[in-house]
RNA sequence: UGCGGUGUGGAGCAGCCCGGUAGCUCGCCAGGCUCAUAACCUGGAGGUCACAGGUUCAAAUCCUGUCGCCGCAACCA
């Protein structure tokens, strides 16, 4: 019970539409990071979630006739759903619908209120009455003086709202990026930021909406709502006992890192904190905006119809495909792409024929010229095909804890796969059976150390391809129970390596078969 | 205007911070091998590192300028 806990949250989504490749990616990475946690013995705890008071989506439950409440939670469902088939492994899942959030949230403003950061003011700015909300002055500059979507002209408009004093934590925030430059990653979000607060500044953001109908209404002003991100940042806290659970509160936050697209990087990076500090509370430890990913070398959106949905790839290949595409190719801190063409290629090329292949050739050897066990190996040490194994794993582990995942699964398939089938192809393993089946057998226990070593590294990336990997033969120590020192070492093993029965008995399947 | 990113063999990228034989994956060509998912291994062709100046014994790498592309309103991570 003494495990250093982990906690870790992704942005929550608003449910107006499903998710996309984009949207997928932020979870993996986040996912990632968290089973490499729990194997290495943290107690981690994974919040994610839907962002539901927003007026758009009320809107879209009224177009799809439906109450909003059914909507919401019918989207939460198909989120999870996706989620679940993506091997996502989150812990808490929060809908800002919710009453426990609602009730908690409420607490929160109401601290921030009494503490005499929020204060009651006009707002003016250009409003548009079929969408029923302000436009930016930019937005009303670029679109000669109407509506982007309704094309009709904005009128000049004046009303009471309830401000969040963020301007008088500008000098502190700036002090904080300065003495925690961890807090904001990667390195290139942390300039942008602050050069965008020392060149623009801060100003007090309007936190309130009058006269809505769905939403979480202000405690000290019960005709207005809260307008969203006061809501939706606070799930990060409420998810974890704020307000109605103080032990298990203090015991999780603050959160060590949360993950964010890099377009809210201000929201998350600026607003946030001082809200906390506002209400009392610590900041995150860390906040990675994680960069995007491009369909085809363009942007996905709606209006250019050109979204791709995570299904779309798992009903056709694998999840865990998919994670190894999107782990391997698009740069978790900067953008990437994807393309069907590129995916083919990737599969094919590291998936099918490298390690898939690899796996084939080793377990196949040795199930028909050994019977599926290689004698004279229990409590023998392998020699290592790869020879400075520690520090490989050592890169791997930190590229990993830095979330550059590319680079993890780059230097797995450089420096330890790679060798691997070079070296299949130096000892031949199938024609020195024919003179001396012992040194096959050698060569084959080489193989499947390494095919162990990538096994345990590839956990966080490919959990279920890894397990079948790893419960293919009978190493120590347990699955569940493995870590990534476990790749550095050689197991105490009493009997001889041997091959599951399954395997021995019906054969080997392709592990990843080739797409044509 | 401004801010940020980017321009390296056919494609996608690394290298640039901390100057010194241009590297990786895919594709292509030739050969080898045949245990394996027609896979794997070896060799090869292909780049004046966007362009122009400058610093230096030496620049993809540092400095200056020019040009191209992408993002910075919304749906949206």
């Amino acid at each position: 019970m003494n495990a250093p806990r982990f906690y870790l949250t992704t942005a929550i989504d608003y449910p107006n539409s499903r998710p996309h490749i984009g949207t997928a990616f932020e979870k993996l990475g986040a996912d990632v990071q968290a089973r490499y946690r729990r194997m290495q013995g943290y107690d981690v705890v994974f919040l994610m979630g839907t962002d539901e008071n927003t007026v758009k989506v009320s809107k879209r439950a009224a177009e799809l006739g439906m109450e909003v409440q059914a909507y919401c939670d019918d989207m939460a469902r198909q989120f999870r759903e996706v989620w679940d088939a993506l091997g996502i492994s989150y812990d808490i899942f929060i809908q800002t619908s919710h009453a426990r959030h609602r009730d908690c949230c409420r607490k929160f403003i109401q601290k921030v209120y009494d503490n005499g950061h929020i204060y009651k003011g006009p707002y003016e700015g250009w409003y548009c009455d079929g969408c029923e909300e302000f436009k930016t002055d930019k937005q009303h500059a670029e679109n000669d003086g109407k509506c982007p979507n309704h094309k009709t002209p904005l009128t000049r408009r004046s009303e009471q709202c309830y401000f969040f004093r963020l301007s008088a934590f500008a000098d502190r925030l700036l002090d904080h990026y300065r003495r925690h430059p961890e807090f904001v990653q990667p390195d290139s979000r942390r300039n942008e930021l602050i050069s965008l607060i020392e060149n623009e500044g801060l100003k007090d953001i309007n936190i309130s909406r009058y006269n809505q109908s769905w939403g979480i209404r202000i405690p000290f002003d019960e005709d207005y709502t809260i307008y969203v991100w006061f809501d939706a940042l606070l799930t990060y806290v409420t998810g974890i006992g704020y307000g109605d659970d103080r032990a298990t509160y203090d015991h999780l936050w603050p959160a060590d890192i949360q993950f964010i697209g890099k377009d809210i990087t201000r929201f998350h990076c600026a607003l946030w904190p001082a809200m906390l500090w506002a209400a009392g509370e610590e900041s995150p430890r860390q906040v990675f905006g994680h960069g995007f990913v491009y369909f085809d070398g363009e942007k996905m959106a709606k209006t250019l119809g050109n979204i791709v949905e995570p299904m779309d790839v798992i009903t056709k290949f694998s999840a865990q495909a998919f994670r190894y595409y999107f782990m391997r190719e698009c740069p978790f801190p900067s953008d990437g792409d994807f393309s069907w063409k590129r995916f083919f290629e990737v599969y094919n090329a590291d998936l099918a024929n490298n390690l898939g292949n690899l796996f084939s050739r080793m377990t196949r050897l040795a199930a028909k010229n050994h019977g599926g066990v290689l004698p004279g190996t229990a409590g023998l040490k392998p020699n290592g095909i790869v020879a400075n194994v520690a520090e490989i794993v050592a890169r791997v582990q930190g590229h990993v804890e830095a979330c550059r995942y590319h680079q993890a699964l780059q230097t797995i398939w450089l420096e330890v796969l790679n060798p691997a089938n070079k070296y299949v192809e130096e000892m031949k393993p199938w024609s020195l059976f024919k003179t001396d089946p012992a040194a096959s057998a050698r060569v084959l226990y080489e193989l499947a150390d390494v095919l162990r070593l990538v096994s345990i590294v590839l956990k966080p990336f490919m959990p279920e391809a890894s397990n079948t990997i790893y419960t293919a033969f009978n190493f120590a120590p347990a699955w569940d129970a493995v870590r990534y020192e476990d790749a550095m070492q050689w197991p105490e093993r009493q009997d001889d390596l041997r091959l599951g029965e399954a395997l021995a008995t019906e054969g080997v399947k392709p592990l990843f078969p080739r797409i044509d």
